[in-house]
Order: C-alpha cells, then structure tokens, then sequence
DNA sequence: CTCACAAAACTAACGTCGTTAGTTAAGCTG
DNA sequence: CAGCTTAACTAACGACGTTAGTTTTGTGAG
C-alpha cells in the first residue's frame, strides 16, 4: 500500500506511540519495528519521518524539558532555584523510563542550554561568582536526576520477610512500596530544603572576603 | 578445540574483560560476541559461566559496591553520611558507563541493601526519627547517582563559539571540558556540604517537637 | 490537462545481537 | 580403562537497526 491518499504517520503520532511504549513497556522494549506495528505500518517507513533511533529518542528528551521552569529567578535567586529544580523533577517523573537515557548522553541539547544559560544568569546575577553558579547548577541537575532516576522507594519489593530477618533496620521498608512516590516527593523536598538552606547561610558569608 | 588443558576462561577474566570494554568503548559496546572474542573464544562458551548477559551487569554492579564504606556512622552521622557519600560516588565513577544500567534497576542487590541498612540504622541511632532516616538515605543517593551519571561538566563540547554567542551567560562554559572532573567533584562537595549543613539546623529542632 | 517529480508507503536484505541445542574432545573418578 | 563431567565448539533462531530499491499516489509547472 504505497502512498496513501491521507498520511498513515506524522512526527506527532510517533513521538506518542514512543512515549506510551516506553512509559508502558520500559525503554528497551522501544523498537522500530514494534513503533511502526503500533502505528499500523512497515518499520523502514518510519525513517521517513525520523533519521534513525537515536534521533527520535533525544527528539523526546527534548520536548520533555519544554516544561521546565526558570522564571523563578526573577523574583530571587531561592525561588528561582526552587521552582527550576520542581518543575524539572516533575517533567522528568512523568516520563521515568526515559531519564537515563536523557542523563547518560551529552547534555547538547538545545532546549537544555537555554535552561543552563537562564540559570546560570540568574544566580550571578545575585551576586554568587561565576564558579559558585556553575557549581549550584550542577548540584540541583544531581538531586534532580537522582531522584528522577533512582526512585530510590520503588527499588524495594514487597517482601516482607526478607527485610525484617535479613536487615533489622531497614525495620518497614517493605511497606515503602505503597507510599514510594510520596517516599520519593519528600525526600526530594527534604534534600532541596535542606541544600538551599546550606546554601544560604554560605551566602551571607560571601561578602566577607570578596 | 573443545576443552582445553587449562580452561580459557574464568568467572574473573570474563568479569575484568567485560569492565575494559565498558570502560573504554561503553555499556552499548558490550555485547557477548565481542567480549568472547577478546577472550579467544566463541560466545556461546562464556554461557558455561553466565546464566546470560543482564545477570552479568548486575554481578559487576554488585562488585563495585563492595568499595562503599558505611563505617563512618561509628563516629556520628555527619561523618556518617560523608564517609557513605564520598566512598559511593568514588565507586561508581571509576566505571562511569555502568551507572545508568547499576541506578535504572531496581535496588534488590544484596551489597546494595547491606548498605542501605547500616546506614538507616546509624542514623536511627544518632537520633532521627525512622521517617528522616528513610528520606536522608534517598536524599545521599540522589546526590551520589546523579552527580555519577551526569557529569554535569563533561555535557558541555569543546566548541567556544556555540556557547560565546549564543548563551551569553554561560559564559566560560566552553573551558569547562578541560576541568570536567575537577567541577564536578567540587559541585559534588558542594552540595553534599551545604545539604549536611541544612540537616544539621534540622537535626537541632528535633528536640523541641518531640 | 498532462507530465514530471516529490512523498509515503512497501519488500528484501545485510549484518549484529542474545540465546539455545546439540556436538566433541579432554580431564577426572571409579 | 570406562564413564561421567567439563569446557570448548558449530549451527541456528528470531529480533534488532538500517539501507536500497520499488511502487503508487498526490501535486505543481507548462
């Protein structure tokens, strides 16, 4: 069937046939040839959308990021900081299986840069040096990868036993399963709270020796 | 030439050549064929020592944390907390190309919980309530994996007129290649400190709700 | 209106992958 | 020395990413 008077595909269909496989299925379940099924089609068609595989994923990581925040800084250098990490974490969540992806390639992408830049502004512009700035970039970008990828609740099993003969103290993780996401949400807050509220106290320190 | 008067192969000798094509070439680089071809020997052969190809990721995920060091919390949780961080991180950046596999799985492995345990108990015993221990456990292991997997500084290309022009605030992001390891040890320390820092102020008011 | 060309699907094929089945010869144990 | 186990092998299966070449439809220029 070659040439269909209306389209089979578009680079929209494709783009949300890829996400609910790898939200449904895991990311290495994502392939051409189960892509193209799902849409009806012969996997080589899709290449007349898409240059190859590789493309197409880092096509995705960058239409999550469209929903990260960086107007925060506008108001002060912690809400900035503050609102950025949030929504970064939450465009993340949404998409789980796709996060090592994102994060274990260069970070070359567009949208990502444009973020970077607006950041990295924003926190000199409030008077922290230029290191500082980068530095604190990087440490949210870890607490928020980390989060997003480790779902450090989620990696334990509802097993009981094993917990509470093997590892005493470990006392009621097997009931973490339940509540992981919310496990996940506050130590997440926690660790920003508390890195943000480190970070402010060295910040009245920094006028002492400019 | 089936069996040789001395075997070819070893559990060790398979798990070594695996990390140096790991290490060098990447996690997609490994493949069964070519790690038996650097051991002189047919793929199907290293089936007489791995029940197959995921269970030896995870083996040689489960090696590297034999290195993390929860002993610390012998002194008291901060130190506690560092000594576990810093020896975390220091393990799994020596094999940076295995993170995204050793952080996306879940955390059923034995080192791994062994750990998780110590850790949840020294902080228990310092005086956190179970809730905090809990959460300041996924808090460290965010900051560990993410700052691991990102490499926040070795995202940014060696070309200086992409960032010049075009992300103004970046600023001097195009030098950063050069001291990659060096930022990202710093950002990681950075943040490790200021995130101590602001527990301990909460540690402080623990008291007065009890 | 027609005719060339672009677009969008197809089939076939290549080389690679993980893994299994079945084979063979050397070593160890009785 | 007989027999079992061990550790290598070859051959094959199905799935993968990707490319080349084919076919038919839609479209814009003369």
């Amino acid at each position: 069937m070659p040439r269909p008077s209306t389209p089979l595909l578009s680079m929209e269909r494709i783009r949300e046939s890829a996400l609910e496989i790898i939200d449904t299925a895991g990311l290495e379940a994502l392939s051409m040839r189960r892509l193209a099924e799902r849409l009806g089609v012969r996997a080589a068609s899709l290449y007349n959308y898409v240059p190859n595989k590789d493309e197409l994923l880092h096509d995705l990581a960058n239409s999550m990021m469209d929903q990260v925040d960086v107007s925060g800084f506008e108001t002060d250098w912690i809400t900035g900081v503050t609102v950025w990490a949030r929504s970064y974490r939450r465009a993340l969540v949404e998409h789980p299986n796709l996060v090592p992806f994102l994060a274990s390639g260069p970070a070359r992408r567009e949208a990502a840069l444009r973020r970077a830049d607006a950041v990295h502004g924003g926190l000199v512009e409030a008077g922290w040096p230029q290191r500082y700035a980068t530095m604190i970039g990087a440490s949210v970008k870890y607490l928020v990868v980390g989060s997003a990828m480790g779902s450090f609740a989620g990696g334990f099993v509802d097993d009981a036993e094993i917990y509470d003969e093997r590892f005493p103290n470990l006392g009621k993780a097997h009931l973490l399963r339940s509540h992981a996401t919310e496990i996940d949400n506050a130590s997440f807050e926690l660790a920003l709270h508390a890195f943000t509220e480190g970070l402010r106290k060295r910040y009245a320190d920094l006028d002492e020796i400019p």
